[in-house]
DNA sequence: CGCGCTTTTGAGATAACTCAATACAGGTGG
DNA sequence: CCACCTGTATTGAGTTATCTCAAAAGCGCG
């Protein structure tokens, strides 16, 4: 496993020196933009719970296809183990702050029972999440999704300023795609169309403005079959 | 929540009975083919195993459409909870033998220690599991769907017959259809594609032979971006 | 000012969908 | 026992949403 840690200007690797350093429950890492949390089939030692920032989580299958998981900002953990092994790969969109628990603080007995209550609730959770992703995947248009997505993603980091709430991409375009299963043009005629019909503005590419939620809902809503 | 127990000739609600009887760990429940083990937003009082038949976990959204999460097969664990609630709806799609853990089973600390351990792990390889469908989902071609879906059908349900793998679906091609995020005639031209490759035999629409293995992962596999 | 990167827009190709018809299978009743 | 009927599955034909390839626009940076 690398881990980076933020130390401007140059990210050092000190992945061996955290392990001896034996890094507590409480005690925030920092790890600056780009930087990998962890790698598909590191062991897992940690789980990360997001205190600032947003990271981003992917697996590439064997034909160098990306697929991005999830998108971890502030108040998710990430990086639940399966045998002991991370199954996918964790890096930062913008410089995070994270707490590493311990995998064995997820693990029964060990450690501070309600932070293994809260870690644990949070995998169940993520069940949860990845059921309502599936869904999307499978039954939305590319309007539904990429309405849904800025929904979710105003919801958890736009900030309401008077009349709109302002919402800041941390990922790119590409990621948007790889994350909806879209191609990355047919993100951005999306985003032109939420435009067009005035549910957004775009600021600038990566700044979005929420003009009109009740619009954004609408296009949200998958019609069935 | 509605609970069917098997008693021949009819089906019988025992939701309020079953829950004074306080049924154990270890003993095993019956269900008759349709009927439902859960229902979405029933609280979630337990997770269960699949001993053997095969049940269909569905969500269905408010406009009506239904998306097919995923099939619980022999040694499968269905129903985690998020919030004390199920989040998907649970049936029969066999008739099937499960063991119903209390939930508080996968909650630390009370009962058995090693059912504990056990469903607990269950529950973190349902997050991996869900990953990979998501990957599928997002990525895959109608082709590729079917043909990954076989493989994994008849590594889990598979007879290996001398020189091929007998799979007796469980489900009808809507099921599947819903389960890929395809339409069913996709799905039935793919099996169709399927059997002109040489890959599978279609004994009945329910009776496949996995003819040529190599051939069916050959199909699977994606041929990336 | 010009180069490189991301995003947007355009035009044509295509995989999958929809609608429609046919085939098949299992169960029921004459 | 066979004809019928119902539900599921398959096949066909045309439509469409999304993808692919290609070009232009916008933006940051040296």
């Amino acid at each position: 496993m690398y881990v980076t840690l933020l130390s401007e200007p140059t990210p050092v690797n000190f992945a061996a020196v955290k392990r001896l350093e034996d890094v507590t429950s409480t005690r925030p890492s920092r790890y600056a933009a780009g930087a990998h949390l962890f790698y598909e089939g590191d062991p897992a030692d940690y789980v990360y719970e997001i205190q600032s920032g947003t990271v981003r989580l992917t697996r590439v299958l064997e034909t160098g296809c990306r697929q991005v998981i999830a998108f971890g900002l502030p108040g998710d953990i990430v990086g639940f183990p399966d045998g002991g092994l991370h199954h996918t790969e964790c890096d930062a969109l913008t410089p995070v702050v994270v707490i590493a628990h311990r995998r064995t603080a997820l693990e029964a007995g060990e450690g501070d029972p309600k932070t293994h209550q809260r870690l644990f609730h949070a995998a169940l959770r993520e069940i949860s999440t990845m059921q309502d992703h599936l869904m999307m995947l499978a039954r939305k248009s590319a309007l539904e999704k990429v309405a849904s997505f800025l929904i979710a993603l105003s919801q958890r980091i736009g900030r309401c300023n008077g009349t709109v709430t302002v919402v800041d991409l941390p990922m790119s375009r590409t990621d948007i795609a790889d994350f909806l299963g879209l191609a990355i043009e047919t993100v951005s005629r999306t985003f032109s169309q939420l435009r067009q019909l005035g549910a957004i503005v775009l600021e600038t590419p990566q700044t979005i403005l929420v003009r009109d939620i009740g619009a954004l809902v609408k296009a949200s809503q998958a019609v069935g079959h």
